[in-house]
DNA sequence: ATAGGGTTAG
């Protein structure tokens, strides 16, 4: 139910009469006051012949927007209520109480939870306290990992997923984790586990026989198959390397949605099939699937490297006149990758001048590059004081190599020597930082 | 019937 947001309290408590009708409006809710408000409604409203987790489950849904509001003193004021109302003793509002204080104190989460009565102590408060540790320490996140009398699936796959993410764990080892869940703890693998792994095997770009053995696990295990597990399947086939697995699995979907097409574009571009990837495309418009955000981004990419400079702007057009969908940055960095490979400085030029968000370090550095290319200093002016005034990481520090020869190019040689100098500016500060680094290691002699 | 884990991109 969507909810009018500038109607006063007084008006509220007129318009919405059940309990349900509060909590379904509080579960919507995405303004911190609007919820509190709402919240207040329903603890007004609520009878004594009503359940008590009703005011829990409320407490629950306020919580959501509290904690998206990033407010410490709003959910310290919550967390007060909490308390004296006596429901933190309820384990769901205990759990989302601690999931919203992780988001904004780590410090503050772990006392809640040190604190915590052991009857409250349930898995999912375990559970949301392991994926706190595991956001700021992973080796704490293990200590605490191996203490829990009796893990299950989620507790395993937030401590997979913290392996993954940190890539302090490779693959080979995140796998033997694995083993070590499924075949010595016998809890058995669900699709968010899988996903988990098979992104964690994708992103390492590791061997092919680490997926095709989740794959097995999938089939043999009867795992339900959901649209993100397929989806993960081919994405992974394709980033090892296997695009012909990655087909199989993908022609053998049976209900097909946008997130199977989306990998398998994605896969064919990534395999420098940019051909069949449009075609692919256009076979799944044809189908009436509607595309999304993510599959113009692989087909606009497809464009830019094929060297496809109309066929790109008419489905730049085609996304957003016939399908209604917002460009993000990554449609015009595509867009303007696409004009400036093919040499047409002015028509990537305009896209910078027109697109409805600011241009980032990609965008420009794609622009100037092309500038260097086609000898155009003109169209890199303007490029150049934006890079130069955005924060230059290491390994982008090639930027500087690229513009000083812009200006030579230019004849701007007063701009080349102060250049130059930045660049020697930043050396300095790296090699200072490595330094310090390697002081910090601890020889070792054998 | 309320709460916990994963989500694709040059």
């Amino acid at each position: 139910m969507s909810l009018p947001q500038h109607l006063a309290a007084g008006e509220l408590l007129t318009a919405l009469h059940g309990t349900g009708e509060i909590l379904t409006a509080l579960r919507g809710a995405t303004c911190p006051s609007s919820a509190i408000r709402l919240y207040s409604i329903l603890r007004i409203r609520l009878r004594p012949s009503d359940p008590s987790y009703c005011v829990g489950r409320g407490a629950v849904f306020a919580l959501k927007p509290l904690s998206a509001a990033s407010s410490l003193p709003l959910l310290s004021h919550f967390h007060a209520h909490l308390l004296k109302s006596n429901l933190l003793a309820y384990p769901h509002v205990a759990s989302s109480l601690l999931r919203s204080y992780s988001l904004l104190s780590p410090a503050i989460a772990h006392h809640l939870f040190d604190q915590m009565p052991p009857a409250t102590c349930n898995m999912f408060v375990v559970n949301v306290m392991l994926r706190s540790l595991c956001s700021s320490d992973l080796t704490s996140a293990r200590l605490f990992f191996d203490g829990i009398p009796d893990k299950d699936v989620v507790s395993w796959s937030t401590m997979l997923a913290c392996y993954f993410s940190k890539g302090r764990l490779g693959v080979a080892d995140g796998l033997a984790f694995f083993r070590e869940m499924t075949f010595t703890s016998q809890v058995a693998a669900d699709y968010v586990t899988l996903v988990t792994v098979l992104t964690g095997c994708a992103s390492a770009g590791l061997l092919q026989p680490f997926c095709r053995s989740i794959h097995g696990y999938v089939v043999r295990r009867r795992v339900p198959a959901s649209s993100h597990l397929g989806a993960s399947l081919i994405d992974c086939y394709a980033k090892v390397g296997h695009l012909d697995y990655a087909s199989r699995v993908f022609a053998r979907v049976a209900s097909r949605n946008v997130m199977h097409w989306t990998a398998m574009i994605c896969g064919m571009a990534m395999h420098l099939h940019y051909d069949e990837a449009i075609q692919l495309f256009e076979k799944m418009c044809w189908r009436g699937l509607g595309p999304n955000e993510m599959i113009f981004t692989a087909v606009l990419s497809a464009c830019g490297r094929a060297g496809l400079v109309e066929q790109g702007r008419v489905f730049f057009q085609l996304m957003v006149e016939k399908y209604g969908l917002e460009p993000s940055i990554h449609h015009y960095a595509c867009m303007v990758d696409i004009f400036a490979k093919a040499g047409q400085l002015e028509d990537a030029y305009d896209v910078i001048k027109t697109m409805k968000v600011e241009p980032n370090l990609v965008i420009w550095t794609s622009l100037l590059a092309a500038c260097k290319r086609f000898k155009n200093f003109d169209i890199a002016v303007e490029g150049i004081e934006k890079v130069l005034a955005m924060e230059i990481s290491d390994e982008n520090s090639g930027l500087y190599t690229l513009i000083s020869d812009l200006y030579a190019m230019g004849e701007r040689w007063g701009d080349v020597i102060k250049v130059r100098r930045l660049m020697e500016e930043h050396n300095l500060r790296k090699n200072r930082g490595l330094r310090r680094a390697r002081d910090l290691t601890v020889p070792t002699i054998s």
